[in-house]
DNA sequence: GATTGACAGATTGTCTGACAATCTGTTCAG
DNA sequence: CTGAACAGATTGTCAGACAATCTGTCAATC
């Protein structure tokens, strides 16, 4: 019965303004427009989006409740940083969640889902040399949403996409790593053979196994960044 | 250096009236002051706390991000109900993270933690016969509190706060289950000394168990509500 | 009698303008 | 160099307004 509803569903045109500002600025922090530590200034938003501050203050609520922006009060919203320590915290939770993630979809063997993991996978492997990562970037963000979808647990995806965006942030705070594709490629084959063969711990050791080896570059990246330009470390020489 | 600072902090006072309104509806859902699937309209709210549109309309979105709220467009919001399949779901990833949760508490065994979890179990043992439970909820909310406090990652923490909250609407929608306290305990107790023990594993699987069930009784009592009383499988009878 | 269409009432979505509270950086006196 | 005072910037909040949209009702129609 909802399966017909969801046929001649029209997908609810008559978006919200807030709705449409919302998506606009997780975006533009998403593809680095707005660095990790930038004020957003209410009233300059309003101009760049024209948009009243109304709408574009409820749009900052809900990115806020997302963490993708901290506003300190009196001061105003900024977009979230992320120490090394709080990295390595949200890819402790990403991996348990990936890990359930991989393990229900080895458990449901659903044919759609499994279609479309190996087709994003295969797809990564076409574009894996270019030197544009943009299509591999999409491939591999394809990939994870089908699993997503494949462990049919609304929560987890939800709770997922938002740590996702967070990470994204990470990502402009350090810089993309450049030869972990190689080995990020076969660990993402091993995620999907243990999928297929229905293999759920398998599957889930190795989507934990693949967030641990991708944490620990970001980390080492961050770390390294931190010890470079935190200005509270600095306070702390002697000279 | 933070740990200095903590000492001295002053908590900051300056709370802004959308938090405050925050906090006061989420308790009245909480409470069952507005019951799911109550609507919540805007003006009500403004004359009940006494604070413009703005402070509400801004402290919905926040329990909307939370998902304790939901708003229909040009309808308005109202308390979120939760149907048999989202609760399972729900459940599922509180096992997940609390099982996590006791894990880390384990491996960690923070003498502070360790002491409070101990305080806390061993008052729902002395309050365990009142006939009112409040004093062994608090009891128990604090023991948990404790738990994620213990296990060192606030993103855990913050999404099961969030999680805590919606099964909190889950005790509204169904009703509160009695007999389950003395099998409650004794999961409670399974979790304490495992943690106790430092066996991580074994904490982690009474903490899963205890989840488990904990949500076979909720789901069981949230199926035979919805037969009863949901319209749209009554319209499905065909006479 | 059931279906359709129109209408009124209720509510939200959004804008504007305003003003106090608060934060921040700078200037100036000591 | 330290500390106080001040000015500018920005947020937090309110009130009032108005269009867009949803919902229920009621009459007209088949």
């Amino acid at each position: 019965m909802s399966k017909i509803k969801s046929d001649l569903n029209v997908a609810r045109e008559a978006v919200s303004l807030r709705f449409l500002v919302e998506n606009r600025l997780r975006t533009a922090i998403g593809n680095g427009t707005f660095k990790p530590g930038q004020r957003l200034v209410e009233r300059e938003l309003c101009e760049q989006t024209g948009v009243g501050r109304t709408s574009i203050r409820e749009a900052l609520r809900q990115l806020e409740a997302e963490g993708l922006v901290t506003t300190i009060p009196h001061r105003g919203p900024a977009v979230s940083t992320i120490s090394a320590e709080e990295a390595s915290q949200l890819y402790d939770l990403r991996a348990l969640l990936e890990g359930f993630a991989g393990r229900e979809c080895a458990r449901f063997r659903d044919p759609d889902i499994l279609a479309r993991l190996r087709e994003q996978y295969e797809r990564m492997v076409v574009v894996a040399h270019q030197d544009d990562h943009r299509d591999l970037l999409a491939a591999k963000t394809a990939f994870y949403a089908a699993m997503l979808e494949g462990c049919g647990n609304t929560f987890v995806q939800r709770v997922l996409n938002m740590l996702l965006n967070r990470v994204t942030l990470l990502r402009m705070t350090s810089m993309t790593q450049k030869n972990r594709i190689h080995h990020s490629l076969r660990e993402i084959e091993a995620i999907l053979t243990a999928i297929e063969a229905g293999d759920a711990t398998a599957a889930e050791a190795a989507c934990i196994q693949h967030i641990h080896n991708a944490a620990a570059v970001a980390i080492e990246a961050l770390k390294a960044h931190e010890a470079q330009s935190d200005p509270s470390a600095a306070k702390l020489r002697v000279r």
